[in-house]
DNA sequence: TATTGTTATACTCTATAACTATA
DNA sequence: TATAGTTATAGAGTATAACAATA
């Protein structure tokens, strides 16, 4: 395929000029792309036997906040209560998290990571940390604290 | 809610410690965080009449490089050729581009754009940019420019 | 055999709306 | 009235697999 003239389009960084791309000027089109490559790679590194990235999350939560309820959990990662449920059941089905009784407030429920879950916790953090070691072997440590900063000021915005 | 001390668990940023987020530690959290950020901004500003995302990075693409086969939006797009007969179909429904036999190669039509096509394509971005120059208002351009380009470093670890 | 366009299909992720029980 | 959890549902976005026509 590369090297033939056949073809009767222009294509970017092919036939010399025409190095104008209207959607890499764009941040949301470079966000996308990149969110896109990094997530394929989480799914080829974790996505056999370890959580998907949404269950991670709350896992993360649960097990850093323990008796924190699931609409500060949906609140923190900024997903919507409902959304939570079927995570929760997920992660209770596993023996990670239990849901308790808060006094004081029959509404609510607390969860609590068990010692599974806790466990289960460090695992993840460890292969997500090796898969994004790999993944980004080639961005120095400032670059990667860059981006973050970086993205964490993106995110910053809608929050006010 | 702020300010009361009832809860029984901890959240980040309030109760003084505890500022140790494994999430945020992840390039692959912040990253989704900043992409579904902006996503949502772009649908509030675009979503009425203007093109979802997809269809005006297929637009864009013919724009470019008139002639263009599918195919070769697909891999550009990074996006499944399947994905692109509906956007093409819109497209073409629209009267922004038609499908062009080429001359040789009887299997691959050509997409090109119309007047229409084009017009609209400019009308897009000017919405997109004002959308983004809104967004990013408290970024620089160099911030900006440095997000970019990470984030394009981002998507060459897969490419490459 | 490989590629283009196409269709049919199914899956993931997530939001919306409505309900209940509490507060 | 407002909030916590829940359910049911629907939609966006996208991938997979197969097919016909053509190379």
């Amino acid at each position: 395929m590369s090297g033939r003239s056949t073809k009767t389009h222009t294509e970017p960084g092919h036939d010399g000029v025409d190095e104008t791309p209207a959607l890499e000027g764009f941040v949301g089109y470079n966000l996308k792309r990149a969110y896109v490559a990094v997530n394929e790679d989480f799914k080829k590194a974790i996505g056999q036997d370890g959580p998907p990235p949404r269950v991670f999350s709350a896992l993360s939560m649960v097990v850093q906040y323990p008796n924190i309820t699931q609409s500060a959990v949906a609140r923190l990662l900024g997903i919507e209560r409902s959304g939570l449920v079927a995570m929760i059941d997920h992660l209770e089905a596993l023996g990670h998290v239990v849901r308790a009784s808060v006094p004081g407030d029959r509404r609510s429920q607390a969860l609590v990571p068990t010692q599974t879950g806790r466990d289960a916790f460090l695992e993840a953090q460890k292969s997500i940390r090796a898969h994004e070691d790999r993944f980004f072997a080639d961005f120095t440590q400032d670059e990667k604290d860059t981006l973050m900063a970086l993205l964490r000021k993106v995110r910053a915005v809608e929050e006010g």
